[in-house]
DNA sequence: AAACGAACGTA
DNA sequence: CGTACGTTCGTTTT
């Protein structure tokens, strides 16, 4: 503890950790600050009033809340525009035009927000907000707190010291730069009690404080480590050479009334001292009321969920009476323990639709607080009979609860070693991603913290306790406990998901759709796809041939070899050597992509572009070749994963190997589907896909009438809408015509512009700007809909599905521009992206329970976002072909039919239509 | 070795 | 300055 004498204050420094924390606000500077970084038209009730600056404000301030924890708080308000300042200087703030009229009731507003949070507020005539904290800085400093200041002016500055911080908002007001005396030391190379001198010097354009002309921040920080401070270089004035000492001793007496306007009073007389200012705590009731009236959904819920219920530290692990069971006691022990839900953890591996199960581990919830709960794990490898028929017989009962985390992988490898599964009720990763569905993963020690404030990872939780262990165990956790722990984890992880999903409206599609989809998607795994391996290896050879050749004529073309493969080599070439068109930027130069080599191939005609096109298309062709062919399995096919909890608008995802995104356009690409093939003993490939689904999704979600039309007068889609749009006939929309239409419709499903339609079209922005207002003139409840989705979104803070799947998308009222925007295009797709994915999936379920009520043999193998492909056994293709058609159409009653269309054939190719 | 960006395949 | 993905390659960073 020390003593240090500033020239201002005497401050002491008491030991860290002890001290008071005291957060000062000043209310107008961030109110005026997120009323420009807003945009009005984003924010306004029902009623009409604009909150745009009372949003940014309550927003900023409950980060900070969070961020600082500060336990004593203020905001000061400016009372008037008559201050000792205008006396000094009548021009002062001269400059400021009125406030816009939607600012001013905001004040009031904020007012409200903070008297809910029992913040207190200050305010005193004829002197600013910066004043009174000022003021409150001081004395807090000298009483041993620590302050912290938020204000976006910039005289707070000289109020900076080692315990008095100043948060300067940079952007927005999301973002806040600490201004500690080093930080602004290193930003304006003087201390903080010296910068009102420069602030003089250079001067305050927004206070309308004329600084000496020529005279910038540099040069004025300069002169003050020459001269000490500001009465030092008017004393020396006269030495300072050149047009800068000139210009300063043209303009000292506005200098020296920009450093008294500027000097923060530190005396104000105010009715509250920095100890009264210790937040009581708020008024849920009034929390409520006050963000009700100001439509504040999303910000109530990060107020509830950041303030009112500070996560705990995460520090206990779990406490369980574990057991590793052989023999009879497997049998007893699962009748006395799993009566109620319980966790199952399984060791083991699993890919590509194959794995084995080594060890399976059940717990459950604790009896009564304080009470390990019990846990059990069975060797599945080294298992007695007794055993194994216990666990056999415990598994397939359904009657017997089990929530698993992603249970995919595990059924998988229990289904492996000849054990069926039945009673799952329940699977947290999938809870959480429709809790969720933005994150990237769904980790059980992540949510295990983020959810119980638990850690799950034995060298993170404490020594003291992490099992109660059998007593020979000695040699710490092993495999099988941690297996244990990991199942406690998952069920106590259901307990806490459970109210989650239910007050998302969450619970039903996770019972309905994800988890019984689980199951079918792990068969689909299982079963693969067969692969003509002769043919797909002739491809390879082909597609090497054709690289080669490629690659032979670009460098004769250019006289050199160099990697074609490489954007950096190629920029090299195209743009220095021989000297084409800058393309489009890329963060590291300049494009390469397809579009902008046919661009330049259109203007230099260069053959270099055309073979290394070619090189690319060949090239990219034989990846995805080799890439299939690696992944053929010991059986002939390929066994794809699906991932049921990675993408945000709820569809699945295909990898290793992606079967989602196998080559179709081009002929050559399609002789790869070819080589997908029906395997032995089966009849034929069908594929079944979805047309225009989105399309459709738009007219039942828009409730347009001429889209609803367009589906229901069996006339093609673009051809009606064309018709409608350049008011001919049906008949004579020509080519161009509908492909403009069709581009334009599809657009408008992922938040097109009329600059990225121009883009694409190869069009002016006008015409595409036309194009686009005549679409909306004949189709009106498209514009409507599209509008009214962003502004819901905003309002709720999410989206949602045919389903009632939602994606939160709290960037809708980020300050930024581009990603307020990317937001918005989000908001725009997620709702017909995402009920595709909810009707493909409930179609899936249809297809399933009807190929098996109906006794089958046929079978699901791949889905294709709207497309499924079905191997169909000898006898069967006019039954399945009926019920798939059944099971689509019906997967989802919209106010326009779900057309489907099929075709069959041997190969996945001759199979489309 | 890992992380990143560019490019490109699908719906 | 159009959404959602996964894979590959080259390049940069550790």
């Amino acid at each position: 503890m020390g003593h240090r004498v500033s020239d201002v204050s005497e401050t002491t420094t008491p030991g860290a950790g002890t001290r008071p924390r005291l957060l000062l606000i000043d209310g107008h500077s961030l109110a005026y600050r997120a009323f420009y970084a807003l945009p009005v038209e984003n924010f306004s009730t029902a009623t009409g009033q604009v909150t745009n600056a009372v949003y940014g404000f309550t927003s900023m301030l409950i980060n900070v809340l969070r961020d600082e924890a500060p336990d004593h708080v203020a905001v000061a308000f400016d009372v008037s525009r008559q201050t000792f300042r205008t006396e000094t200087y009548a021009e002062y703030k001269g400059n400021r035009s009125k406030s816009p009229e939607e600012f001013g009731p905001q004040v009031s507003l904020i007012k409200e927000v903070l008297a809910a949070l029992r913040v207190p507020v200050l305010e005193k005539p004829g002197f600013e907000a910066d004043d009174i904290i000022a003021t409150l800085a001081t004395q807090a400093g000298e009483a041993g707190y620590e302050v912290l200041i938020c204000s976006g002016d910039r005289d707070t500055f000289q109020l900076v010291r080692d315990n008095v911080t100043v948060l300067y908002p940079t952007r927005g007001v999301s973002e806040l730069s600490r201004m500690t005396p080093a930080a602004v030391e290193a930003k304006y190379g003087l201390p903080p009690e010296r910068y009102p001198d420069l602030a003089a010097l250079v001067g305050e354009t927004s206070d309308n404080l004329p600084g000496i002309p020529g005279v910038g921040p540099k040069t004025a920080a300069k002169w003050v480590g020459l001269y000490g401070d500001l009465d030092g270089i008017v004393a020396g004035a006269d030495q300072i050479k050149g047009k800068a000492g000139q210009a300063l001793r043209d303009n000292l007496p506005q200098v020296l009334i920009n450093r008294q306007v500027n000097q923060l009073v530190r005396d104000v007389e105010l009715p509250l001292a920095p100890a009264d200012l210790k937040l009581p705590g708020w008024d849920r009731e009034e929390v409520h009321q006050v963000f009700d009236g100001l439509e504040f959904r999303v910000l109530r819920e990060r107020l509830f969920a950041t303030l009112a219920s500070p996560e705990p530290e995460a520090e206990e692990g779990f406490d369980l009476a574990a057991e590793k069971l052989t023999g009879a006691a497997v049998a007893s022990w699962l009748t006395a323990n799993t009566g109620a839900a319980v966790g199952v953890t399984v060791l083991g591996s699993w890919k590509a639709g194959h794995g084995d199960a080594t060890g399976i581990a059940v717990a459950a919830p604790e009896p009564a607080p304080g009470k390990p709960g019990p846990a059990a794990y069975v060797d599945l490898v080294e298992a007695d009979a007794e055993a194994l028929a216990a666990v056999t017989a415990w598994l397939a009962d359904a009657s017997r609860p089990k929530v698993l985390h992603d249970a995919k992988g595990p059924l998988t490898a229990l289904s492996d070693r000849g054990l069926a599964v039945e009673g799952i009720i329940g699977d947290t990763a999938l809870a959480a991603y429709l809790c969720l569905p933005d994150q990237r993963s769904y980790d059980l020690a992540d949510l295990t913290v983020r959810h119980l404030g638990r850690q799950l990872k034995a060298e993170e939780a404490p020594v003291n306790q992490q099992l109660t262990l059998d007593m020979d165990d000695t040699a710490g956790p092993d495999e099988a406990d941690l297996a244990m722990v990991r199942a406690r984890a998952v069920i106590d992880l259901w307990g806490a998901l459970q109210s989650d999903l239910a007050a998302r409206n969450a619970s039903g599609l996770l019972t309905d759709v994800e988890l019984p989809l689980l199951g079918v998607l792990r068969v689909m795994e299982q079963h693969g796809i067969a692969i003509d391996q002769d043919a797909l290896g002739a491809l390879d050879s082909y597609f090497a041939a054709a690289v080669a050749d490629a690659a032979k004529q670009a460098f004769e073309a250019i006289g050199k070899e160099i990697n074609l493969g490489s954007p950096k080599q190629l920029q090299v070439v195209l743009f220095d050597e021989l000297d084409m068109p800058k393309t489009k930027r890329t963060k590291t130069g300049y494009t390469t992509d397809a579009e902008a080599l046919a661009d330049l191939f259109a203007k230099t005609e260069h053959p270099f572009l055309a073979h290394l096109l070619r090189h690319r298309d060949a090239t990219k062709l034989r990846q995805t070749v080799e890439g299939l062919l690696k992944a053929v399995g010991d059986d002939g096919r390929v066994h794809t994963t699906y991932l049921q909890t990675i993408a945000a608008t709820g569809r699945l995802s295909s990898t290793e190997p992606n079967l989602q995104n196998i080559p179709v356009r081009t002929e050559e690409g399609r002789r790869i589907r070819e080589t997908f093939v029906v395997g032995p003993n089966f009849e034929c490939l069908l594929t079944a896909d979805y047309s225009q689904i989105e399309m459709r999704i738009m007219a039942h979600l828009s409730q347009d009438e001429g889209l609803i039309e367009a589906f229901r007068s069996g006339e093609d889609l673009h051809r009606f809408v064309g018709s409608r749009v350049f008011s001919v006939e049906p008949a004579d929309v020509n080519a161009e015509m509908r492909s403009k239409i069709k581009a334009m419709s599809y657009g408008l499903a992922y938040g097109l512009s009329a600059f990225g339609l121009s883009r694409q079209l190869n069009i002016p922005v006008d015409e595409a700007k036309t194009l686009m207002e005549d679409y909306f003139d004949r189709f009106g409840g498209v514009r409507d809909y599209l509008r009214g989705v962003v502004d819901e979104a905003r309002r709720t803070g999410y989206t949602e599905t045919i389903l009632g799947r939602r994606r939160y998308l709290p960037d809708l009222v980020s300050d930024n521009r581009q990603r307020r925007e990317m937001a918005e295009r989000m908001a725009l797709n997620a709702p017909i992206q995402g009920s595709a994915a909810d009707i493909v999936k409930v179609a899936m379920l249809e297809v399933d329970r009807k190929l098996r009520e109906q006794g089958l043999r046929s079978r699901m193998l791949l889905q294709v976002h709207d497309e499924l492909v079905l191997e169909v056994s000898a006898g069967e293709r006019e039954q399945v072909e009926e019920l798939v058609r059944a099971g689509m159409a019906g997967a989802a009653s919209l106010n326009v039919p779900l057309d489907v269309s099929v075709g069959v054939g041997r190969s996945w190719h001759e199979a489309a239509h």
